[in-house]
DNA sequence: GCATGCAAAATTGTTAACAATCCATATTTT
DNA sequence: AAAATATGGATTGTTAACAATTTTGCATGC
């Protein structure tokens, strides 16, 4: 009849499932572009990789995919997801709605160790950026979001935000434009600045203009084709390449 | 190396899987409040009663733990999940945070169309509400946030928004107080009639109101029990289960 | 009566084999 | 030669059996 309360509902405590490492793996592999839209992820390798069975690599598969950050091919398997261009738009967009909040909340309650938990990591990305290291300039770029919404104090907003910068990394990966533009960096420190005002609406539009920076770097038009293109590289029509 | 781009990227032209089936209709289950939080869900009991493999009930038990609609339990099982205290403030702040945006956008460019839609589920509401039918009148409180966020445009807030309304139906069932206040109709209204005033700040400020109201009359101090008949739950018939 | 310990039952976790499907290549046909 | 068609290999999907673990019921002793 009553179902007895489950003396230990897994608080954190407990070790973490090979699971979770998995499905973190890959998402922090997705964060800095070593899996790029469009890749096949095959199981077995991925089983192999991990030392896992496939079963396993397949729960990890259900969890990415309800991130929408692979696509589930019934049949076919599993692709880093391509997102469209209409779902890069709703990404930014919902970001800039959560973003907005996020950054009134810090900019209400600013505190100095909350301050210098913001400087120390634009420090990071500074050095990152001046040792010509891309890849960590790329990285902690959107780890920056993720601290304000770490700061912002709201478990389910940070995690929910988390997926998203995720899939901006896919989007990012996808529609970049050719010649990377000096990245935001110096944007983050100007929004630090303006956390730092006290102002939310200030700190707010900031915010927005920065999210829509980066977006605007993006060349929302023609999609990246994920395998090389030989005819439109070399300006030929492509006869009946089949549809 | 260069990966083919898949064919048919899974529009979601295809038939439902039987597995988002399954999920979906646990997902209404919890919604109406005939899964409650604590329960026990045994895999094979699912698996008879949707007439499906276990194994497919262990994929859909990871996506609703995803969600953090259930527990997962190592060796113990899966539990529909008990939000704690600290969970239920967080998931309503993180509405308000989302939901703020949301009726921005609604204000912000309301249409005859969109205020006609709003007022035809205010009437459904009513309606429920009149016919003393509390159940229809919670499903509807919860669809009528839903059909904001719908409204607002941008699928990747509605389906976020989706995922905490319904933790906020476990969170509901867990923490309601003893005589159900008068639900939440009549502030529907209001909120509609700031809508159509197209005053966004008037909008969000009175969303704010109504989460606050919702959460206010919760009694964030303790919890209660429940029991499980799947088959009925489900109305379904129970294949012969081996008596 | 209540705690303790043990054995049986129930339940979850894992694996491996097999079936179904798809993809790429080779072969035939026109 | 181009299109259509078989064929083999690779990959995913499913199932069932088994192993590990927890829960339950019962007997025992204090």
């Amino acid at each position: 009849m009553a179902n007895p309360a489950q003396p230990t509902p897994y608080k954190g405590s407990g070790k973490l499932r090979p699971e979770e490492l998995i499905y973190q793996e890959m998402l922090d592999a997705i964060l800095d572009r070593r899996l790029e839209p469009g890749m096949k992820l095959i199981e077995e390798d991925l089983a192999k990789t991990f030392s896992v069975s496939r079963a396993r690599i397949r729960a990890t598969f259900l969890q990415l995919a309800h991130d929408k950050l692979i696509n589930l091919v019934p049949n076919r398997g599993a692709f880093i997801a391509e997102p469209t261009i209409d779902e890069a738009i709703e990404v930014f967009s919902a970001r800039r709605m959560i973003e907005d909040g996020v950054v009134r909340k810090i900019a209400a309650n600013m505190t100095p160790d909350r301050a210098s938990q913001i400087r120390e990591h634009l420090e990071r990305e500074h050095q990152a950026h001046h040792a010509g290291d891309h890849r960590a300039a790329i990285i902690l770029s959107g780890e920056f979001h993720l601290l304000l919404a770490r700061l912002a104090g709201n478990l389910v907003i940070e995690e929910f935000l988390e997926r998203l910068i995720l899939r901006s990394s896919l989007i990012i990966a996808m529609y970049e434009s050719p010649q990377p533009v000096d990245c935001s960096h110096s944007e983050h420190e100007t929004l630090l600045n303006a956390l730092l005002g006290g102002d939310p609406d200030a700190a707010a539009a900031e915010m927005a203009k920065h999210l829509d920076a980066i977006r605007d770097r993006l060349q929302l038009q023609r999609p990246k084709p994920a395998k090389t293109d030989f005819a439109s590289i070399f300006g030929r029509n492509p006869k009946s390449v089949a549809s």
